[in-house]
DNA sequence: TAGATTGTTAATCGATTAACAATC
DNA sequence: TAGATTGTTAATCGATTAACAATC
């Protein structure tokens, strides 16, 4: 449950958005939120893993609405080099770090598996990446605390339901 | 930063796992959190929506390690219906009313616009889904209370990380 | 017994909520 | 002025952490 009181105090944290007295210009807000979460200017971002993960992503199309601009892709098999995914030719890994010198992206959108960003993490900070998308159980943190990665953990969402559904009849009242 | 004390005190919850003074054994913890979590009995389900991401949730291997066996998965493109996927042929929407009757699935992931997914959740709670992985904006909770709905929000997720990368160089010492 | 480790209660911390002041 | 709504401080709540008791 969102509260009222938490909206004004969560805004409060960036600034008064408002009038007292008079409400909030939504219009305005809106776009304040936006400039607040950076969406309003896109990062150059790269795609690592162009299996179905990497589709799904790379051609969700708001990536732009969310701050970010897909400028490559990359895989290692060659069956998927060259094809195209998101109207971009993807690359393979011998061409990631002259690209990463050349365009210097700053994310990095990871769809391999966790051993594989084990082998990249390093490169990929070297060359200049500083967000990482993190769909693997790899832990940046545990490694580069001051690397800023966002983990999208579907094993543990998905333990999560299994918890949920398991014990689904266990609060229900009893008479 | 996961302490030693949190873990004693989750564990607690669900009852005592070691033995004081001697330890955790450790392959019969592993075993308990398991039975916990419910992932070592598996609960039928379906999937909704067999683009990229469907597919990329369907292959991922350890579906059944996570306590969940797909048992059908649909769509409603021609162009998709009767492909193949994770060893299962795409059904229509027509043929999801009989197909929950007869084999009683529980859990639903759901892999279609948030448009779609709004359209047919009365459907699939009356046809007795009681869980949903759910990858679309949908508020189960919102309009269904009781309904037991895991939520994957990659669209917080990227912007989460547009705010971190954008604000990256801001409480650095400045001197 | 001493050391080590879990179980459990108490203290601390941070986030959420409520209350009130400021302003239209 | 009265009503409404935001800004901001104070109170509450829950989760995390620390302390200690129990036990090998």
């Amino acid at each position: 449950m969102v509260t009222a009181s938490q909206i004004r105090q969560d805004l409060n944290c960036f600034g008064g958005f408002g009038q007292q007295g008079y409400g909030y210009n939504v219009e305005l807000l809106h776009r304040e939120i936006g400039e607040i979460l950076g969406v309003s200017r896109q990062t150059p971002a790269i795609l690592i893993g162009c299996g179905n993960l990497g589709h799904a992503l790379a051609n969700q199309q708001d990536l732009r609405k969310k701050g970010f601009e897909l400028i490559a892709a990359f895989d290692n098999s060659p069956k998927i080099i060259g094809s195209e995914i998101a109207g971009l030719k993807v690359k393979g890994p011998d061409e990631l770090a002259n690209f990463c010198i050349e365009y210097k992206p700053k994310m990095a959108i990871l769809c391999i598996p966790t051993a594989a960003v084990a082998e990249l993490a390093d490169t990929l900070i070297n060359l200049g990446i500083v967000g990482f998308w993190n769909f693997s159980s790899y832990d940046f943190n545990y490694n580069y605390p001051d690397v800023t990665a966002v983990n999208v953990h579907l094993s543990d969402s998905i333990m999560t339901l299994s918890y949920m559904v398991t014990h689904l009849h266990e609060d229900e009242d009893t008479d």
